[in-house]
DNA sequence: CGATATTTGATATGGTCCATAACAATTATC
DNA sequence: GATAATTGTTATGGACCATATCAAATATCG
């Protein structure tokens, strides 16, 4: 399993798609170092799944180059929505992000007016989370963005079914690997 | 999506187990502030494919632990393997690997007598990559580590038809979407 | 009550992985 | 034979993850 990342916030870096180690040539006769044999490795669960999961999150990107907004940002948003009213630690386990690591994601969410901390009134250590009216705004137009752009895509490519079939199975993985 | 990685080396990182938010209860009678609502997270592509591929290099390290490889190394002493007298360019490239960071990994495999680098004679630029004789056996008890205790916990858990449907699936993702 | 322990958000820090630029040696191209 | 391209390498910076530690606030318990 390896696969670099790729395709950070808007732009298309090069990397190093994976696939064809050597340029991008059209079939000319040439020499051509005859393209490796993946072998056993496209049989692995890991490589594949490591390999599918970058271009997932490639595509997400570019699907939310308008909004700017990273898979882990989104994820953030769409859990301080289904729960109001939770705190930092709350809503960051849930996540499996670390507190440490929270507090810089947060920052940025706030700054950019997408959420807001409010010391809550029984327990003034913790941070209520909230997602501000442009943040609201803005979840609403990055979930039609995924639907439209996004999940889509991977109906065209599985069919309805399989797409399901598929999110079931890597929850299955999820939770009970 | 999101998640932390957890569990590295070999040992057991506590980090930040998901879906848990407070505490390892078992179901005490307290007050108990109520598990979070994922939500449409969980129908979210990218983050129950971030969960489980995090999930199954987990796996892959535990199994792993008495040989010390990372599925990153696992998988390019199988493409070695598979692909004798390329260099290190067309390994890299074909693992997704940009070249300048293969050297050190391949410093560390090479460190461990798993595999060496030959100068080519025909262009004296390039090195040849090859397995020694140890990196053929431990590639080898690799192999059945992965196919026992791994992959087989997947048939486990899904079953040998769903399987293969979810490996062809992500397969058609890395590769088409 | 008051001492101690725990929790929360935060900071600092180190590790790993990924990406780019630049370089010397070698080879290809013209 | 001068110039361009390729290979392995180093240096470097960024993103993400993990641990230790802290002050403030709260909980716990004698």
């Amino acid at each position: 399993m390896t696969v670099s990342k790729s395709a950070e916030k808007t732009a298309e870096k090069s990397s190093e798609k994976p696939a064809d180690a050597a340029k991008g040539r059209k079939d000319a006769g040439e020499p051509q170092a005859e393209a490796l044999q993946l072998g056993e490795l496209s049989e692995q669960l890991g490589y594949v799944l490591k390999r599918a999961q970058l271009k997932v999150f490639e595509n997400f990107l570019r699907c939310m180059a308008s909004l700017q907004l990273t898979p882990a940002q989104f994820s953030v948003l769409l859990l301080v929505e289904k729960n109001p009213g939770r705190n930092q630690t709350e809503i960051a386990s849930t996540l499996g992000i670390l507190r440490p690591n929270f507090v810089a994601m947060l920052d940025n969410l706030e700054s950019r007016d997408l959420c807001a901390r409010i010391r809550s009134t029984n327990d003034r250590r913790s941070h209520i989370l909230v997602l501000t009216d442009k943040g609201k705004a803005v979840l609403a137009r990055a979930k039609k963005l995924v639907a439209t752009k996004h999940e889509a895509r991977l109906n065209d490519l599985l069919g309805q079914a399989n797409r399901e079939a598929l999110i079931e199975m890597l929850s299955k993985i999820a939770n009970e690997f």
